[in-house]
DNA sequence: GCAGTCACTATCATTTTGCAAGTGACCCAC
DNA sequence: GTGGGTCACTTGCAAAATGATAGTGACTGC
């Protein structure tokens, strides 16, 4: 597993959960998109301990997928706000939820619809190139050098 | 965060975290996914600890993600084969690692090419029933009862 | 001045991770 | 037939991350 400190793997997908691969962070990501952008909507909407959120908050920060706004001076109140790097990783969360619901849904779900058609989504990952969902294509895998 | 003990979460993507939230387990899948099943092949690929990689295989297999096959009984000799919900969850790996590239992505990386074609997969999540990406679209969050 | 909210930090127990060494089943060479 | 060597782990223990609980500072509103 690749960290900040040693040499970085060639794998992509390694160097994405060095950014987010944890399951507090994901969490965290998916309550900012739904609105709960600050501390404390956070923290007892995941009830998550103070001290935890503290430190995935700033991991987050710090990996440059949220930042931190300042929206009122006095009281000195802050909201965390997604960045572009953050907002790209949604669709991800989705492909998970899709998955999650797949294989472990039972009981009440939530779900995102469409603001337009009223229809529940489906995500699905493609190759951009060709189209055809991923799987569904034989594929090989290359390495640098 | 939901866990097996505590009452279920409405929250799809809480309900896939449950099953794969860790780094490791998903660095697995994707050595598996390259040829890497066996024992010592995945904890040299990963430079794994052995305990840990114990543990995150059967994890993964209650989770039903992997299963253990003996393809020897002389000597006995075991190896990971991914099941339906393992390959199921690939499209999100590679899309994992899309975002990691696009974020994180110095220096040399491995990647995956259309058999067919040669091109670079570029994985992309849609939405099935518009064909557009998510996040192309506005959507809004639906809550169960 | 006093309760209450928000956004935390500090302290400490518990849990998980990780390293290193060891074990059991076997195979192959001498 | 004993002495390595490989594979697939387990065990024991240290280190790090997580989590529960309590407390703090900056306010607001009464």
């Amino acid at each position: 597993m690749a960290t900040d400190e040693n040499i970085l793997g060639t794998c992509p997908v390694d160097r994405g959960l060095m950014r987010i691969g944890d399951r507090w962070s994901m969490l965290v990501l998916r309550d900012i998109e739904r609105g709960l952008t600050r501390y404390e909507q956070l923290r007892t909407g995941l009830g998550i301990a103070p001290n935890i959120l503290s430190r995935r908050l700033s991991a987050l920060a710090e990996a440059g997928l949220i930042e931190k706004r300042r929206y009122s001076a006095r009281p000195p109140r802050d909201e965390y706000l997604l960045t572009d790097a953050g907002r790209d990783f949604l669709p991800i969360l989705m492909a998970i939820g899709a998955w999650g619901r797949k294989y472990n849904g039972a009981g009440a779900l939530s779900r995102h619809l469409d603001a337009a058609t009223g229809e529940a989504v489906r995500p699905v990952v493609i190759d951009a190139n060709t189209g055809a969902p991923i799987g569904s294509r034989p594929l090989k895998l290359e390495y640098p050098e």
